[in-house]
DNA sequence: CCTATTGTACTAAAAAAGTCGAACAATAAA
DNA sequence: TTTATTGTTCGACTTTTTTAGTACAATAGG
């Protein structure tokens, strides 16, 4: 269990945050870490097979949406929530209020 | 030259904005379109091909990101600014006032 | 040390998206 | 009516993404 790659924020693109939010999945698991400090991945094991999981985190982790703090066997994510305010002022405050009905 | 389909307003999704906008060359497209109230296509023709080109436009009028006017033989493309204001606020805005080394 | 918990890595298959040439359709203009 | 302009449709191909099973790695607790 290694590497976690997490872009810094000067790396962090808008394609990459748009298309990591773009899938359906992705979005439902950003839009549960809203009110969340942090969440550990066990919640979503209702949702998707663990490997399908790891792979969504994978793909937010790596565009510089979410971060994990590791603790443990046990990995905590949360929103990068002042970075991409900072890069994209007003994404991810429109994005996380999306009506439930107009999300997919 | 017929349908050109554009969902009405009701029927646009989260989703499939944001898929729509994630690809570096329609979002290209649509920052180009920032400032002008209209555009034909042409002004693109330079970037990629013709049927790429419609390949794009299709996916962001369908997306309810973009709508288009007919005249003639020309087709004018333009934002639906007002209706994605109405139902996902702020986001536009963000999106449009990316810094330009933030895109890709 | 043994075992359960938590999550990754690897792999393969299926689905979706992107690219673009060539043929076609509609209109405009000569 | 013939020709040029503008853009779509179709089809084929390539690339990327998604999904998920299985095996593996790391830690915690008994």
């Amino acid at each position: 269990m290694r590497k976690q790659y997490q872009p810094q924020t000067s790396e962090i693109r808008l394609s990459s945050v748009l298309h990591a939010l773009s899938d359906p999945r992705r979005l439902q698991i950003v839009l549960s870490l809203k009110d969340e400090a942090e969440e550990s991945c066990t919640i979503y094991h209702d949702l998707m097979p663990k490997s399908t999981l790891t792979h969504h985190l994978k793909v937010l982790r790596e565009a510089g949406v979410a971060k994990v703090r590791i603790e443990g066997t046990q990995h905590f994510y949360s929103l990068r929530t002042d970075d991409l305010e900072l890069l994209f002022p007003g994404l991810m405050t429109s994005v996380l209020n999306v009506k439930p009905e107009l999300i997919e």
